[in-house]
DNA sequence: TTATATGCAAACGCTTTGCATCACG
DNA sequence: CGTGATGCAAAGCGTTTGCATATAA
């Protein structure tokens, strides 16, 4: 899903210190298979040798969103999680309501959209945020199986 | 912004009580202008006759959300909050990132967009949020004044 | 009259913070 | 070494729940 070896050098390159919590949080944030919450990855982080203080956690998260190596996402069901991905792109996540599994899709096409929606309404439109749901094509699998 | 009548007419319809309570939180979310927390809606039963307790204002909402009277959203700053809209036509919602007061705007073209991405990444999509933020004109048209 | 809704206050869960200690650079 | 990071536990905040009471239908 992501390497931790671009949490790390990505960290380094901001000024930030190597610790060892961070390098425990980026190997559990890695292990990570689609979305997962502060929770998870305390609980990764602890089921390792390693584990990070839940302070800790937040504050790498937070430190994480902030350089665009993480990204936070609210669930419908009001949940807040996270999803680990490509620092650079703009792009939005399809997050599979059944297992959680999540991928990364690029703008095919959301700029017009907005210009159109600048026009019609008068904003300066600064930001946007699309979170698309589904199911996977893996759970579709699972779904007809057992309809079956 | 929004009809008391239609919310309180909506609740009937929907074969739930017609109670002081929710007509005052009818009314609250009324004078809302644009996106209120439950906190505010609080508030606002207070500043009036009629209080209502806490936790009747988040069955409230819930109840309305479910109605599809009132929508939920999350803003960047990860606070929860609400808008009252059309129960409907589907349609988003423009958030002024200054004043906080949002219009909503219909599709404006998004489906082929959700097409698109069911193709190219295999997922079947039955759901979606999109949330724009930026600068009402209103907003736009203090800033550059003060800058001026 | 009876199911539903309300209000309070306590419980809850997630997130943040204060502060002393620790360790990267 | 000195600053920034950590960990713990306690505080904070928004939200939910249990339960006795009140009320719409």
């Amino acid at each position: 899903m992501a390497e931790p070896n671009t949490l790390i050098s990505a960290l380094g390159g901001a000024g930030k210190r190597l610790t060892v919590a961070r390098r425990a949080v980026a190997e559990a944030i890695a292990q990570q298979d689609g979305h997962f919450t502060a929770e998870d990855v305390l609980v990764a982080s602890r089921s390792r040798r390693r584990a990070v203080g839940r302070a800790t956690v937040f504050r790498s998260l937070e430190l994480l969103a902030d350089l665009h190596l993480v990204e936070r996402v609210d669930l419908p069901s009001g949940e807040h999680a996270y999803v680990a991905c490509a620092p650079d792109a703009h792009h939005h996540h399809v997050v599979c309501s059944v297992c959680g599994r999540s991928v990364e899709v690029g703008e095919l096409g959301l700029g017009p959209i907005l210009e159109r929606m600048e026009t019609s309404t008068g904003f300066a439109i600064d930001s946007h945020r699309l979170e698309v749901f589904g199911v996977c094509p893996d759970c579709q699998a699972v779904a007809s199986r057992r309809s079956a």
